[in-house]
DNA sequence: CCGTACTTTGAGCATACACTCTAATTTGAG
DNA sequence: CTCAAATTAGAGTGTATGCTCAAAGTACGG
């Protein structure tokens, strides 16, 4: 994989399979509907990736990494900077955010590396969050501060995942909502 | 299927299915591991069951029915009934949970009716809570108790979600935490 | 241009899947 | 005990999956 052609079909096939773990969910994702939304036979699939998993973790990759918002302001976004960084990203980026819940639940069902990456995604964020509780109720102890943000960081899950089954969810007002009320609680 | 053996043979069949769907994910959940694991063979299977999405559909209305407490109190019962009443569901019948969310992702991508099913359920769930926000504040309007229990419901669902990753993750803690700042939000 | 490294082709492989069929066995009402 | 009905056994069906491979085609530094 060196020839300009190579890299452009990579893009395709992972866009593919990026849109089929969206729409699909994970075991929808076969290598025939890759390769048939890619315009690519299964033999060039396998000449740039070792493995339908390999293609997939990319596209997993892509979705961790757009959660988070710009790692340039770490340390100084509020509380409300990230849950509308989080908003953002759910609105803008459905197609990720969707790949993100779905393989949260089908991914680490049976698959060690999925579930590892996820996790640590997760504790990343909920400190991240966490970070600014403190700094923004400085009161609070650091356990405190650490079980609020997991509240409000599953929570956000919680109303991404219903999102992925109902395209018409306001995500916006409930997690703006979620937000209010945790402010509210302190 | 009238004679004692075939109904037991169903019992360990749904028994099967269920433990799978909660612990491999409906992919997972194949025909040959429902067998192997009720002691059965394909056979047995298809004399009591059309078809393996017929099996898991009976799972699937299990999980629901166990989600919602007991019908009896229905219009009585306060909001911290209801999400007490969750975190037992959750943390008593960890098989069904798991089930309940999982099929709400995956089979809800790619089955009509679990989707609408699930959909049904959720919005009935919803109803009931806001039904509980007004009694317990009645200067909110009908639409704003709405959407405080669709926030609320949703939250829980991803507490739940974050539980079928991490065994270890504390349901009751969180859960409660998000009906304090409900109510502190109001 | 040449030649090599890269890419694409597309038939083909082994495996796993949901499901079927027939024959044998077991059940339990009369 | 009898016998029809219900259940089980287990090999077998067709199809879809992930993946391979040899051959043909293309890019591109020299």
């Amino acid at each position: 994989m060196r020839y300009k052609a190579g890299l452009e079909t990579r893009d395709r096939i992972l866009e593919a399979t990026r849109s089929l773990i969206a729409s699909e969910g994970l075991d929808g994702t076969t290598i025939k509907a890759i390769c048939d939304q890619a315009g690519v036979l299964p033999g060039s699939f396998y000449n740039l990736f070792d493995s339908k998993e390999q293609a997939i973790l990319s596209v997993v990759r892509q979705a961790i990494d757009a959660v988070d918002p710009d790692p340039e302001h770490l340390g100084t976004d509020s509380l409300a900077d990230l849950v509308e960084a989080y908003i953002k990203f759910v609105t803008e980026q459905g197609d990720l955010a969707r790949v993100y819940i779905r393989i949260a639940i089908s991914g680490s069902a049976n698959n060690h590396e999925i579930w590892g990456r996820t996790m640590r995604h997760h504790q990343a964020r909920v400190s991240r969050f966490a970070a600014a509780i403190s700094r923004e109720h400085p009161s609070l102890s650091d356990a405190e501060a650490e079980r609020r943000a997991e509240t409000l960081v599953t929570s956000l899950n919680g109303i991404t995942l219903h999102r992925v089954m109902d395209p018409d969810f306001d995500v916006s007002i409930h997690a703006r909502a979620l937000l209010t009320d945790a402010l509210a609680g302190v």
